[in-house]
DNA sequence: TCCCAGGTCCTGA
DNA sequence: TCAGGACATGGG
């Protein structure tokens, strides 16, 4: 068991419904069972201290929650820069950490989320996972497995997917898969992110929004605005945009929001997602 | 039954 | 460069 105290700026349920990851799920009592990086583990948080049943070791979870970095900080120039909209999002989305998910996750998480619903996108990972996935372990008396590796993707046909029910998105994430092993074959040292970075939009059923996506919450980009259905209804509600003017979105956030523009969206995402609800 | 979902790709103008 | 349609699937 591993207890991390003088925990800030963190709420269990808006860091991991936040659409930024798929693999969470809420127990009973408020703690969420999951899976990172071939680690399984119950994080709960009680007061201000976490408290993290599981495989992985404290830095691995520190790094994987983001807890080394000061978010307060980042809150009160994000409301600096925007003092209308962003304080009312940040209220209501203030304990959102953007994890540090493994860049290959992202990229299948990312591909599989287009056109496509939370509940259904969780659906298809974990079919995925168990399927075609290794082995973890058993933990609390359920099975876990890793995402299956690209080498384990490039192997297969779309027909071989055909009972994860990912739709369309089948081929892309072979032929995505194929070219990762392209790509890996050809560098030094293994899982080099920037020549990954540079090759994402060549990836097939990758275009900008989930390549945005990916540069924010794969490699941690923070500047990375993604734009979606939800973003281009919140920026014309609030900021008066045109519902197809992406590029003037994207210069907005980029002027007014800055290396953080990122964890700006993700406020902003949740907030209008909230409003929606009510 | 219909609408929509953290879009991308292809085609034609 | 850009608008418009096709694309699989299933939750609400």
């Amino acid at each position: 068991m591993i207890y991390i105290d003088e925990i800030k700026d963190l709420n269990l349920r808006e860091t991991f419904e936040c659409g930024q990851c798929f693999r969470w799920n809420e127990e009973e009592d408020g703690s969420y069972t999951g899976t990172a990086m071939g680690r399984v583990a119950n994080i709960m948080l009680e007061g201000d201290r976490l408290i993290i049943d599981g495989s992985g070791d404290e830095n691995f979870w520190r790094n994987y929650l983001d807890l080394d970095r000061d978010y307060s900080e980042i809150k009160k120039r994000l409301v600096s820069c925007e003092p209308e909209i962003m304080p009312m999002a940040i209220e209501a989305g203030a304990g959102i950490r953007i994890l540090n998910q493994e860049l290959w996750e992202t990229v299948v998480d990312f591909i599989i989320s287009q056109n496509n619903n939370i509940p259904r996108i969780k659906g298809c990972i974990e079919r995925l996972a168990e399927n075609f996935g290794d082995y973890i372990g058993e933990f609390r008396n359920r099975e876990f497995y890793n995402l299956p590796s690209p080498k384990r993707l490039a192997e297969l046909k779309p027909s071989d997917l055909a009972p994860i029910r990912l739709g369309y998105r089948d081929k892309y994430l072979i032929e995505t898969a194929k070219r990762w092993m392209c790509i890996e074959q050809g560098l030094s040292e293994k899982g080099s992110l920037s020549v990954f970075s540079n090759e994402l939009s060549n990836f097939s059923g990758v275009g900008p929004k989930v390549e945005a996506c990916i540069r924010l919450f794969g490699i941690h980009d923070l500047s990375s605005f993604p734009i979606d259905v939800w973003v281009k209804r919140l920026m014309s509600r609030f900021y008066g945009f045109a519902e197809n003017d992406t590029k003037g979105m994207e210069r907005f956030a980029c002027e007014r929001f800055g290396e953080y523009a990122g964890l700006a969206q993700q406020y902003l995402f949740n907030y209008i997602r909230t409003l929606d609800k009510q």
